[in-house]
DNA sequence: ATCTATTCCTGGCTGC
DNA sequence: TGCAGCCAGGAATAGA
């Protein structure tokens, strides 16, 4: 599941590829994936170049000749592929003047938008956030901290796997509330997912299903992974079990023994 | 504002 | 081996 490392990781192995590129052709083949006339929007991409490519969350931003700006969210199960040949899975295809982009998406969970109106109703990205400005926000939000880190309005990028792994670094409950969490504990919570997103930025993301960027290349920072997908496993700090609970619908990991709730 | 439940989707599990 | 049923979850949405 592609969080914010595993979209750095993709846009950095596109950077090569992409800007100076021209569109010549754009297919779709996915309702769901594109929710508008593929036929219209293939004619607006025709002939547009690649000016730049960056991300702000999990969003990746293709800035286009003529101030389009495309962006695509991978979802669950997307993946842009560099000079792959289509799949079974592939929603969008992009012929450029050199090469070939391809959207593959089993679940089709992923969008691919003509603008960056989502992109921009987000917080700010949560890889080099500041500290005082991750404190300011925190302080103006109530309610549970895993959900919340999880509120792409209130922080970009964090997904379900990051999340729990920056939690259990910073040893803070999934369920505490954040305005209770005191001073330390929020700049220990943000220290922690500075570490975790660089680390796992560094090491080309996690592949747990069958992440890979567009050359194809899987990432290794599962390896690294302390509680997510470790339900029953001893905790690597004090070697109590790891529990899963659902939380705002979601599986989480963490160490009864580390993260501790705080009496209300 | 925050919460839960529901919806979207399908490969890969589990269990019989 | 076959198959039904369930699970995973990012984000939007509805309703409490």
């Amino acid at each position: 599941m592609p969080e914010l490392p595993e979209v750095e990781t993709v846009l950095r192995s596109l950077l090569p590829h992409l800007p100076g590129r021209t569109i010549v052709q754009a297919r779709f083949s996915s309702r769901l994936v594109l929710r508008e006339d593929p036929a219209r929007a293939a004619r607006a991409l025709r002939g547009r170049t690649v000016l730049a490519l960056r991300r702000h969350a999990k969003f990746l931003l293709f800035e286009l000749s003529g101030g389009m700006t495309l962006s695509v969210h991978l979802g669950m199960t997307g993946k842009l592929l560099w000079n792959a040949e289509p799949g079974p899975y592939a929603r969008a295809v992009f012929e450029l003047d050199q090469g070939r982009l391809v959207y593959d998406d089993v679940r089709q969970f992923g969008r691919i938008e003509l603008d960056c109106r989502r992109a921009e109703k987000l917080g700010p990205d949560a890889l080099g956030l500041a500290a005082e400005r991750f404190a300011e926000l925190l302080a103006a939000r109530r309610g549970r901290i895993k959900p919340l880190l999880l509120n792409q309005r209130f922080v970009g990028g964090m997904g379900n796997i990051y999340t729990d792994e920056a939690l259990f670094r910073a040893r803070i409950h999934p369920l505490a509330a954040a305005e209770r969490l005191k001073r330390a504990r929020v700049q220990r919570l943000h220290e922690a997912m500075q570490q975790i997103l660089a680390e796992a930025v560094a090491t080309g993301g996690s592949s747990i299903s069958d992440y890979v960027n567009a050359d194809g290349d899987a990432g290794s920072f599962q390896i690294n992974h302390q509680v997510y997908g470790r339900e029953g496993e001893p905790c690597a700090r004090c070697r109590a079990r790891i529990r899963r609970i659902v939380v705002a619908g979601r599986g989480t990991h963490f160490c009864p023994r580390c993260q501790r709730l705080p009496k209300a």
